[in-house]
DNA sequence: GTTTTAAGTGTTAATTTCACATTTAACAAA
DNA sequence: TTTGTTAAATGTGAAATTAACACTTAAAAC
């Protein structure tokens, strides 16, 4: 027998979103240390609770923007955990979502409630709740979209070389890759402009960057092309 | 600014389930005519609400007990959908979850309050909320995880033949398979045990039984094995 | 014993993946 | 202006995987 609206129980239902950031070695997620309770003191996933009047990517949307000021972050839904007893306060549950944003390019806002830091995803401290079980379905998730879905540019900035984009992809695939197998298979994609621009930081020879070409990656996927790494 | 768990809003959660079942021609779907408000008359996914002292897994196995009486059942979350408007009734989100039956073994129970039905899920009807959206997404997670995961065994009968293991993955992939390439990719896999029993009911010359052997694959896989199709 | 029907079986070509080392550009130092 | 230094750029051949493809066999029916 189905239940009926009236007689079913209602829930807290909120939103805990695993920010991942790349530094140019390592695949990092931003933290924050809860000045409030419970769990005051220890550290957690960005979260909040959803609001009658918005969708869960409208909350996410919501959280990350007070964060970051950004409203154009890459954001997946991940997974719902209801475990019952999963938050001590209150019978909650928390859909978890996982973002991508450039962390070189984009200052975080400052906030009362919180410091946020990030941390290695190899050396993060341990959180409260279940957040430690979202991280790590967030890494599996990220590391499955990413050599399915052109979606690691969300962690580069908008000009990158091809080293960097190699030293992603073994960050958050967690393995050593060939640079010349590396270059050879990005560049068969053929979905990268090539620019006349260097980067002369890391060398005197200095190395190409380039720039995903969103429109061409678009147009492909429509001839039937698929992005695979 | 987080919210804090006194001024947040609570919400209805229900929990809609996408089954499925492989008649050994087509990937099928259940649906349960509606006998009640709102919708009454319409096709639907089954679903219930998440009671408070549940988790939704907890909740996914009742309402898939209730309907067939097993609590065996293959079952994985899929999505929460969100759209404030979603049901016309209450402000509530569904989490979907979808489940592999084996439609030949299992008889459905009867239940006063609707008439479930299997459909090709290439002639479903059209569903209320976003119930169709819901099994769009399934049938993508289906695919995704048919191909790295053993888990289309839970749509086949114990016992089964090379070709009717060739015609599932057919039907959930929609695509035409080789019999000789994919009896050699499964065989090579070497997880299927090969019985002395044949099936005499759709040929003189009768087929051979396989059955899928989880204690080999669970061995193949702390090896390091990865499962293929 | 002949026919019928689906089951069972293997080889080759094509493609993809993997392993691997030398040359080049730019600046710095002599 | 030559030489040295450093990281960037580049291609090929072997190995593994995938894809294409057609004939033989077992069992029952007649």
């Amino acid at each position: 027998m189905l239940s009926s609206y009236s007689t079913a129980d209602k829930v807290l239902l909120a939103l805990d979103c695993i920010i991942f950031g790349f530094d140019q070695h390592q695949l990092k997620i931003l933290l924050i240390q809860r000045d409030f309770e419970p769990e005051k003191g220890k550290w957690s996933l960005i979260g909040g609770f959803l609001k009658r009047t918005e969708t869960l990517d409208d909350a996410a949307k919501r959280i990350l923007n007070h964060l970051s000021g950004l409203d154009d972050i890459y954001l997946e839904q991940l997974y719902t955990f209801s475990e019952v007893d999963r938050d001590p306060g209150e019978r909650t549950l928390s859909t978890a979502y996982y973002a991508l944003i450039n962390s070189e390019d984009h200052k975080l806002l400052e906030d009362g409630d919180y410091t946020a830091k990030w941390f290695d995803i190899k050396e993060a401290p341990n959180l409260i709740f279940d957040h430690n079980e979202m991280v790590q379905k967030a890494i599996l998730r990220l590391r499955r979209r990413a050599v399915s879905k052109p979606i690691g540019f969300e962690l580069l900035p908008e000009k990158f070389t091809m080293l960097q984009l190699q030293k992603l992809y073994e960050a958050i695939l967690d393995v050593e890759l060939d640079k010349r197998n590396f270059i050879n298979k990005v560049n068969a994609l053929d979905i990268l402009v090539k620019l006349d621009e260097k980067d002369m930081t890391s060398s005197r020879k200095g190395s190409y960057l380039y720039q995903f070409d969103k429109e061409k990656y678009d147009q492909k996927i429509e001839e039937g092309f698929t992005f695979k790494i």
